[in-house]
RNA sequence: GCGCCCGUAGCUCAGUCGGAUAGAGCACAGGAUUCCUAAUCCUGGGGUCAGAGGUUCAAAUCCUCUCGGGCGCACCA
């Protein structure tokens, strides 16, 4: 059994649970304020426990008093050989080694399923992420998107729960009117004609001069002379096409691979807006009214109008909002709480999104309608995170890195991932927490130093790989095997930094399980970035002293425990890179 | 004007469910290489956690206000 059973938050509630058994507490107290976690603190021992600080007042006892009682039962497993009452009622376990040494054989035995949970319990989650319009290749900011959703989707897989990708295809709107009209220019320009400059506001990129010549060769002039309204569908069907089949390439690019593409078109043709907007209405949510305009920004064409409203300030908006345009069709808003509804009625209560920051006010009118379509509803309460991924500042050299279109150096994320690998980028996105900004350097990011983590992280399972292929030439390769070396004799490893570096890898099931429930991917990746600093250090305590190298002549047994010791190593940041769809290397070119 | 995000070392950023003396990297100063990759490591200085109140055993973290920065603000997606 794993240490962060009986040493985590299930430990302390069983102690607590004999007290309440013997009547020194009461039975009515909430376990919930209570934490277990690992001190920063080396002399605060290896868990600390806070139960008696937060459950003194509620019990009428004293903390300090508490604290001793909950430590006496602790001391009666064997595998605890400290707990000290520290502070203002602190309580602070010191575990044998041999917990640490047998969580070495578990991380060898479970190889890189360690760290894997079963928290999530096979619940349904729906992770919608990148929806890009399809009207172009993905652009770099679509790409910090995607690596996010990814990250957090394998993430939460990890951790139990039974993911969704899904990709929302907005094939409804003016934009693909303005797309299939490029298209036809394009189309025109193939049979022969001389086009000009694409009009402004149609889409000047040349990614569409293809899927031109192709539809040329295949229907010929026949669209040439007729009326828009004959060719407009036929040409909006074909560079939706085009353009997704554009973007899956790019995202198999940064190996990502949706579950579901839902296109909003099908959304109309359903009914499904009626029927969600009927819903509405029988809810008793939907008036006509006038809104006010926004006070400070008053747009230039605006006028008082009755529109279809949404009470969305009933569930904590901050203004109601309109459902229908003036020309009597839905707004965008209007698709987008039928989808959502969708997404919940195909089973997923709970639902994240991943937007751009740019965004972000329209956070609270989705909440508040996907909160309107299933208070009530036989499933429960939906509930839905939207995570915003800030822009990215992409720099050349230190320099900001100037795009326009206009001057053809516009940069897709296909240019980027091409120059950097898709290694390196689906990490580095990492780097950052989503909601900070992040600066991605062309040239810095594949530089080999410290202060980049993708090699650094890499570098130290390089290094562990060499040595492992040193060791082999004494021990061969089927002695090196994590399930031989999870035999291994670990009480070896008597070093202290050995120690503190199996209590590293002994994080990582917390570390998959707190960034999980917050959907914070990148605290991976600070993770691995930590424990490659342990490695390393580990790594050049042996230049200072011989007998602390990996490898010690004359001593087979040791060498087989630092063995795996460093296997161990190796696959939590297999685990971990795992994460981000990121391979270790073995060796560094 | 309103809403959302943010403000932590000179710079770039972490900081777990509110936990004990706030941490890394870069930069700066010094040191380690007959040895498995020095592409690394070790030591040191450096902080009013933007500011002011509040909540409590305990606040960078939660609440209120102020200041400063980014994004958004009827019928666009």
């Amino acid at each position: 059994m794993s240490w962060n059973k009986p040493y985590g938050r299930d430990g302390i509630v069983a102690a607590l649970d004999a007290l309440v058994a013997d009547g020194t507490l009461p039975g009515d107290l909430s376990y919930e304020r209570i934490t277990v976690e690992t001190p920063r603190e080396e002399g605060h021992g290896h868990v600390a426990i806070n139960a008696a600080m937060v459950l003194a007042k509620p019990a009428g006892l004293k903390p300090r008093d508490l604290a001793e009682a909950i430590a006496e039962k602790l001391r009666s497993d064997n595998a605890v050989t400290k707990v000290e009452i520290a502070g203002p009622g602190f309580i602070n376990i010191t575990l044998s080694d041999n917990v640490w040494f047998n969580e070495l054989t578990q991380i060898l035995q479970a190889g890189t399923d360690y760290g894997s949970s079963d928290m999530g319990a096979g619940e349904p989650v729906n992770v919608e992420f990148v929806s890009a319009n399809p009207t172009g290749p993905m652009h770099v900011g679509h790409g910090r998107g995607a690596a996010f959703g990814e990250s957090l989707s394998t993430l939460l897989t990890k951790a139990g729960y039974s993911v969704t990708r899904e990709y929302w295809v907005n094939d409804a709107g003016a934009q693909i009117d303005k797309l299939s009209q490029s298209l036809h220019l394009r189309y025109r320009e193939a049979l022969g004609e001389d086009i000009g400059e694409m009009p402004e506001g149609l889409y000047p990129g040349d990614y569409l001069v293809g899927p031109a010549k192709e539809l040329a060769d295949k229907d010929g002039d026949q669209w040439l002379a007729k009326d828009e309204s004959e060719w407009l569908g036929v040409f909006r069907r074909y560079a939706i096409d085009a353009m997704m089949d554009l973007i899956r390439a790019d995202l198999e690019r940064l190996g990502i691979r949706f579950d579901v593409f839902t296109f909003e078109s099908s959304m109309v043709d359903s009914g499904k807006v009626q029927a969600a907007l009927d819903s509405l209405t029988d809810k008793g949510l939907l008036y006509t009214g006038v809104l006010e305009p926004p006070k400070g920004k008053k747009p230039d064409d605006w006028e008082p109008r009755p529109q279809t409203l949404f009470r969305s300030t009933d569930f904590g908006d901050d203004v109601d909002r309109p459902l229908i345009k003036s020309d009597g069709s839905w707004t965008y808003f209007s698709t987008d709480i039928a989808y959502h509804w969708d997404k919940y009625q195909r089973g997923f209560k709970t639902q994240i999104n991943i937007w751009g920051a740019d965004h972000g006010g329209y956070v609270k009118r989705m909440q508040a309608a996907v909160k309107a379509m299933t208070t009530g509803e036989s499933g429960g309460e939906g509930d839905l995170d939207v995570k915003l991924c800030q822009m990215i500042n992409l720099m050349e050299n230190g320099e900001q890195f100037k795009m326009s279109k206009r001057a053809g150096n516009f940069i897709t994320m296909a240019d980027v991932v091409d120059k950097v690998g898709k290694d390196v980028f689906r990490f580095f996105m990492m780097t950052r927490k989503n909601d900070a900004q992040l600066d991605f350097d062309l040239q810095k990011v594949t530089e080999q130093s410290r202060d980049n983590p993708v090699f650094y992280v890499q570098y130290a399972n390089a290094r562990i790989c060499s040595v492992l292929r040193h060791a082999a030439e004494t021990f061969g390769e089927d002695a090196l095997t994590p399930e031989a070396l999870s035999g291994a004799d670990m009480s070896r490893l008597e070093d202290e930094a050995e120690k503190v570096l199996i209590m590293q890898m002994a994080n990582w099931p917390r570390i998959v399980e707190s960034a999980a429930l917050a959907h914070e991917p990148h605290r991976v990746a600070f993770y691995l970035n930590d424990l490659a600093a342990g490695f390393h250090g580990l790594w050049n305590l042996g230049k200072d002293n011989t007998q602390l190298r990996f490898i010690v002549e004359g001593d087979q047994e040791l060498t087989r425990a630092r063995m795996a010791l460093i296997r161990g190593v190796s696959l939590v940041i297999a685990s971990g890179l795992d994460v981000f769809g990121v391979t270790p290397v073995e060796e560094m070119r």
